[in-house]
DNA sequence: TAGTGGTCTAGACCACTGG
DNA sequence: CAGTGGTCTAGACCACTAA
């Protein structure tokens, strides 16, 4: 209609009226927006466009929809996170590919025995794999491991493939369990004369520990590793990208956010 | 019309038609996916109802759109992640807010001879502060650091609020200037004798050494620090949660997924 | 049962892309 | 220029929720 706003869609602007509302407390979290139909009534517009614009809200994480009750603020700002980014084929699998496993040792381990903590008490019984992990040029071993396997699972290490795929990945093939978590605890170790044997390095000296428990979709511990590894021949690298939490940047460009928040949006 | 699909909305079965058809190879990445007017046709439906089927592979990452060409198919299959999210406001600052940090010394260093890598030469000269960090109700530091900043950003560390908040937050604050990405590389280390001396640990005792980057959206590195922690002090924990690439869990959740892909979308 | 959001239609005009 | 996706309307019916 007008002749200025020519190139923003209305329901953008419908969009950044209300979310400006919300920061502004005029619609405080917890409470109902206006129902699609005084929207409508109010900006003079079709209710596709508001539904347009209320879904923006909702890709903010701003607002969520109940069908029978209305529409709830949820929150007054939109939230920012840093995120980091494993894709489940590209790198875990490139470390894996990457590098050669070896296994020195194969046992049945009670929970309450094994080097990491593992849920469960001492009649509980894990598949444990020991071995080294050596870098594909490198003849040094750049790591010693303990692979846990929840008792339930444990006949996927009799797999003759397992030397060249993850074991949650092979779990997961198997026995339909995917890996929904993965927690990780990274802290600094003296080298025990035991590993720095295996390792080819001085005892005592400085290591690097990962811990990774593996949790399942019902938040069952099914995988537990642990990989000790040489100070100088091991960095963890990490990357975290800033995005905003609940929806995709591309849905977040489109809306004008207010100052604080602009910024590019690290797209993969 | 059908007695049977009564709760599918139709729009969900033609999403699944297309991404089923996609994964078939009927319609390769690369190639456009018939025209909106062509589907309606095909499925007897109206524009609206195609256009958000359409939505939801874009949302998946599986198509994207350009006006006046046409729905481009992107991947043959939805690509998850593992994902770990660092709320800016929840976990950032409450490890600064929980803790305490007492600066020992300020300095402007030449990029080359600080004590972790920085971009530019010897001519520029980073703001360095060195400290010491302690956890709330201890005694002993949990962490030795040093923080470099950019030259143009110098001035930030004259604030009288510097202890209470990241530094990084107040270059955003007063310049605008935000970190988009947040590289970090961890590593094992063993603890100098002078930095053993402030953390009060015997010298070449064990560590936990974390270097982050602070790059702006511009690419540039405009804030440096390493943190050195006694290794029975501190360990970096952190958790990947599965997702789905390029969409929020919700939209996920309203398709039918081929069966590898199905579980619970983690959802915060 | 009344009122909400969820889905769907049949049409229209516009903005952008490519030849 | 023809053809694409982007926006918008005015209407309709349905599924769900709460009183």
């Amino acid at each position: 209609m007008s002749l200025f706003e020519a190139r923003r869609p209305r329901y953008h602007a419908v969009a950044d009226a209300l979310s400006q509302a919300i920061r502004d407390g005029k619609y405080p979290v917890g409470t109902l927006l206006p129902t699609e139909a005084e929207l409508c009534a109010q900006f003079g517009l079709s209710r596709q466009t508001i539904r347009e614009a209320v879904r923006l809200l909702v890709d903010l994480g701003l607002a969520s929809r109940r069908q029978g009750v209305g529409t709830r603020v949820e929150r007054r700002d939109v939230s920012q996170t840093y995120v980091q980014r494993l894709e489940a084929v590209s790198d875990i699998w490139q470390y894996v590919e990457e590098t050669s496993r070896k296994v020195l040792k194969v046992a049945d381990v009670p929970a309450d025995r094994a080097r990491v903590p593992l849920p469960g008490d001492g009649s509980r019984r894990w598949r444990m794999l020991e071995g080294l992990r050596f870098a594909a040029d490198e003849r040094r071993p750049i790591a010693w491991t303990q692979v846990y396997v929840a008792p339930e699972y444990a006949a996927v290490t009799d797999a003759r493939s397992r030397d060249r795929v993850p074991i949650f990945s092979l779990i997961e093939q198997r026995f339909g369990v995917k890996a929904s978590r993965i927690r990780q605890d990274i802290s600094a170790t003296s080298i025990g004369s035991d590993v720095a044997k295996l390792l080819r390095v001085p005892a005592r000296s400085v290591g690097l520990s990962v811990v990774r428990e593996y949790v399942s979709t019902r938040g069952e511990v099914f995988e537990v590793t642990i990989s000790i590894h040489p100070a100088d021949r091991y960095h963890y690298s990490m990357q975290l990208d800033l995005a905003y939490a609940n929806e995709s940047a591309f849905t977040a460009e489109r809306l004008t956010l207010p100052a604080g928040l602009r910024g590019s949006s690290s797209r993969k």
